[in-house]
Parts: C-alpha cells; structure tokens; sequence
DNA sequence: TTGTAGGCGTTATCAA
DNA sequence: TTGATAACGCCTACAA
C-alpha cells in the first residue's frame, strides 16, 4: 500500500540503504544517484516514515510542551497561548514537532509526560512553569530528560537551563510604582505560592515596602488561582478587611480582570479609589476597563528562548545549562492614580 | 539502557509476546501470568515505547491540530486557545495525544500535515477553519486520511465530517437584533471572504435587511483579517464613507476591538453614536469597554465535539459522515442602543 | 494459555 | 561510492 524506502530502492535500481543516505542527503553518494532516486520518489510519490525513522535513529524531532494544569484551565489564561507561540516558532524553524501535555490533575500529567518520553514520543520538554519541590522536574533530572523552565526553578537552578524574568526586580518595580505616586497601603495579590513567580513577585513587593519604610501587613498579601474568579475572591478578601489597601500589585492580569468586576459591582472606582499595576501585558490589559498598568515580561520570548534553547540540548547533551533572564517593564495605563497621605 | 518487553519476558519467565499481551490485558492471559509480569514490569521500571508500537500497530494515538495560518499568528485570536482547550478534553478522555500544525504560510502548512500524516506521526486531523477550495481538503479526501473540519466545507459537505454552527442564522440574529433596535444603516465587517464563516454570516446579515426590506449596501461590507488591526483598518474604511453605518456586526470579538479602538480614538462613542454586535463571546467581549453584545458560538464545543468525531472515525474508518451543528446564542452586553429614524 | 518468528520502515555498521 | 544486514521495540499470525 504505502511506498516505502525499498520500493524507491527497486525503482532505482539501489539498495534500501542507498536510499536512506539520499535522503540525509549523505555527501558519500554521487549526485547523479542522488538524481536518480530522488526522481523516482518523485514517481513514486514517496513520503519518509516518522515513525520508523524515529524508531531507528532514537529521535522524534518532536518537544513536548506541559502546562502547569489541564490544558483546558490553563488556556484560559492567555499567557499560555502566548507563550506557545514563541515556542512555536523556535519549534518551526528548526523543524521540531510540537506535542502538549494531556491530564487533568497534577498527578496525571506527571504520568503522562513519562509516557511522553518513555515512550519516546518526544525528545524533550518545556514545563511552562515551577513550582516548590515538582515530582516532574525531580524525575527528569534524575532520568536526564532533556527539558527547560520556564521560570526559575526552586531547587537545583545551578543544574537546570530554565528562562525566566528579573521577577523580584518586576515585583518591586511594580510596588515602588505605586509608592511613588504616595500610595502607602499597598496590597500583593498572587498566584498559589507553590508557584516561584509568585514568590519572587511578592518577594520584590516587600522589598519596595522595605525601601520606603512602608509596614509589611500580612494581610495585605492574598494567593489566589490564577484566573478571573481568583482575583474576584482576592478582592472580596481584601475589601473585608477594616482598612482596605488603596493599591494593588497583582501578580496576573486575568487576576486583576476579576479584580476589577468585584470593585465595579460594589462601586469603587479604578483607579480614583483604588490603583493596580498587573503583570503580563496580554491584550486583556490594554483591553479593560479601565486598561490596567502592567507589567510586560516578554512572554513570546519566554517561549522562544525555551524552545531555542530545549533544541540545543536535545542536540547535544552536554550543553552547559543556561539561565536566560528576559527583560521586563512597566507599560503604563489608566490603572494608576496619584494619592496624597 | 532501556528496559524492554525482552528484559521483562525475561525476568517473568514468559515469552515476549506474552508480555505484550499483558500489556494489552488480552483476556487469553492467565491471570496468574498477568500477576507475575506486571509484576516483573514494576521492578524493572518497564515504560512501552510509543514509537515502536506505532510502528508495528500502525496507529499513533494522535491528532493533529491544523490552524489556518502559523500557530505565532492564529494564538493572538483568543478563538484558537478556546477550541484547543474543547479538543484537549475529548483527546485526554480517550487518551490521545495533541500535536500542533506548524509552518508560516499556507503551502508550508500543507507540507507539514502531509508529513504529519504521511509520517504516520499523526492518525488524524481537525482543521480549525474552512476556506474555498482548500488544497488541503482535497488532499486529505483523495487519500483517505481521516479528518474533520470545524466550519462548513466549501465542497463536498456530505462528504465531510463536520462541526459548525448555524452560522447563516446568526449573522441573521446579529442583524436582526440591530435592526429590532432601529437601525437602518448596518455594516458587516468579516473575515476574508474565502473563509466559509465569513460568507455564511454575511448572508445572513443580508437576509435579515431583505426581510426588513432595507436596501443591501455594498459598501458597508468590509472584510479584513481575523485580529485587531483588521479591525481598525475596517472601521476607517467605514467612517470614510459619506454616510457611515449606525450599527455594526462584527463576525470577530478581537476585530470588534480594533474597531473600539478606533472609534474611541476618533471620540465616537459606542453605543450612543454606534452599535456593535460582535461574535464569539470571548473574554474580550465580556472585558472591553464598553461590553460587547456578542453571538457565543460555543467554541469549547466546537474542539471537544470534532475531536470526539475524529476520534470515532480513526477507530471506525466506515463510521457514516456527520455533520454536528453547535447551537449559538446572542449575548447581551453594552455595545448596542436604540435608535430612532 | 503460551511460545516462535516474521514484519512494521528506517538507520547504521561493516564490508566490498 | 554502494550494498548486505542487523538492529530499533513491539505486535500478531500461526503453532504448539
């Protein structure tokens, strides 16, 4: 049914293993073999086997991509997508497949991504993200998986290639921001703190409190789930409190979305009541109402990095790991009002 | 190095069939043998290799995701993430793997999938889109590949599984809806007109004017691309014209934001001097200023219905064509007032 | 119920 | 410069 490698082998009057060298373009057969075989799989209308080929050289040409949650959560919040894109774009030029991770529960992925490379189905991975103490880095550590995070890994970052921002910096910028336009009870609303972008975000946050001999108020600090319903809740638990923060530092813009529709269903104004600086600068922060102040951290070029850089190491092992930081900065909008006192 | 079904066969004391048949719980095995090398398997640490019993299984266990331009461009559409995320879901329950088309242009695109499925690295694909005389398409027919197609084919609909919405009635709704409200002047921005999509809610846009016998305005029919800058370039051409539209329906979320912004730019307001009604229902409907009134199309649906479709006809090859229409529903948000004369 | 052996389509190692 | 031939790891008749 299907052409393969022998039947060309026949036409052309070579060996099976001829064929194969024409097709890696092997510089030790004559052009004018070249020539032949490669009319008659044009004939032929032969297409190579991924599968097979895989199968002998031990290399799928293919990375896979795993999300810090079911792909169904994540996309929701459009930084993955975004970061898909640069990564799709390294994948392309060098030709690499691209594959995402399947599995509802933490506990799932994690088996599904060993099967990925157990399997073989890819050469390597991009977790599109990290978190305190993951059984998936620590397994592909331990098996020596080619992978990369993105984010800085909690432990072991001196081992790992892994793309990140200058988040405490980001974080920190972001609060000196609103500190510097006299807001003084200034509230961190981030992502669980298993995950390190949150961690360095608020880390940079206390910082600026530091730095301007502000109070660190615990309870000024709220974790959330990353997406729209997050930042609702964060904002209701901030709103309880009896001195409610006049600025907010919120480590997502989804986050800081849901935080904006619980401020306008209870009548508080952005940002003549409250101010917000938000971090990703996806679309949704030029979008809203009022566009949100944000911190752009390059999230097309984490993907690409990552992807550039799994690459690499797929193709040679020892690679010395890398740590790519990607420039951040604050784009401003009409989330921020200055405040006296 | 690695740990084959040999090595297993091995310490369990069968042969490798056996273990392969284990693997496959084929009920012709000895509960008691099972016992032994599943238990074997454990010690050893055994994980199948995909790519080998691709190979000898001719099956992947993968779908592919065919976008209508480069994964870079078609991600910046929130609509894509969200289909993503239905075939996501119907891919895990039946636990097979996603893998993305890549390439820039359309022939390169082309080129991917046929190796995709050529390679066997893929059994299928759902193509994201539907457009006139898709080379893709005829390939995919001719050869027998199973596919399944989210959007009307443009040819041979009955010959193709398919999952759409009833996109005639909602560009129908959408006008309708304006017109309800008093509108006389109505403009329809849509996509390029080789995308089935944009013809189907055009004509239904037309079909609501006839019914209202208002006259049918080549002029304030625009089509640009699928992303905010379509949007604005469309809502230029429509502010130059000597007698601009009053109402607008947008077959995009994301262009309806190009063209907010472009109205909020010339100091129109929306919907006091403009209506809008837009579709897809994405975040940014519910998020931008003011809230679009928009068709949700049921994306989710869309992806999770075509995968389970795909997935039917890769286990089935004779299972009869489909074609599954999703049902949509106006949403009503702030984008649109009454109008009288 | 289990084992033997050939094949899936390539690549890669030796020879020639 | 090219050809045989043995992997690669698994599946599946066919036998036993």
């Amino acid at each position: 049914m299907t052409v393969t490698i022998k039947d060309v082998a026949k036409r052309a009057n070579v060996a099976p293993s001829t064929v194969s060298r024409v097709i890696a373009d092997s510089p030790r057969i004559s052009e004018k073999t070249k020539q032949r075989v490669r009319e008659a799989m044009k004939e032929l209308g032969y297409h190579p086997n991924f599968i097979a080929r895989s199968l002998a050289s031990q290399a799928a040409q293919v990375i896979g991509i795993v999300m810090p949650s079911s792909a169904d959560q994540a996309l929701q919040n459009p930084f993955f997508p975004a970061v898909i894109r640069g990564i799709s774009k390294a994948a392309h030029e060098k030709r690499y497949a691209l594959q995402m991770s399947t599995g509802e529960k933490e506990s799932e992925i994690y088996e599904r991504v060993v099967e990925m490379l157990q399997g073989r189905r890819v050469d390597g991975v991009i977790l599109l993200y990290s978190r305190q103490n993951d059984k998936l880095m620590k397994y592909l550590l331990k098996h020596g998986f080619p992978f990369v995070v993105i984010g800085k890994p909690h432990q072991k970052a001196e081992q790992v290639t892994h793309v990140d921002n200058d988040n405490v910096q980001a974080g920190k910028d972001a609060a000196a921001y609103l500190i510097a336009r006299g807001h003084e009870r200034i509230a961190f609303v981030g992502g669980n703190p298993q995950y390190l972008v949150t961690v360095d975000r608020q880390n940079g946050y206390a910082a600026a409190l530091q730095e301007a001999e502000l109070p660190y108020r615990p309870e000024y600090v709220v974790h959330e789930e990353f997406l729209q319903e997050g930042g609702q809740e964060a904002m209701r638990e901030l709103l309880s409190l009896p001195e409610p923060p006049t600025g907010l530092v919120v480590a997502d813009d989804l986050m800081a979305l849901g935080m904006l529709k619980t401020l306008d269903e209870i009548g508080l104004r952005v940002p003549e009541d409250v101010s917000i600086v938000s971090f990703n600068n996806t679309l949704l922060a030029e979008m809203s109402r009022p566009p949100l102040t944000s911190v752009d951290i390059g999230i097309f070029q984490l993907g690409y990095e990552a992807a550039k850089s799994l690459i690499e190491k797929i193709n040679n092992p020892s690679e010395p790991v890398k740590r790519i930081i990607i420039p951040h900065r604050l784009v401003e909008r009409g989330s921020c009002a200055g405040r006296t006192g």
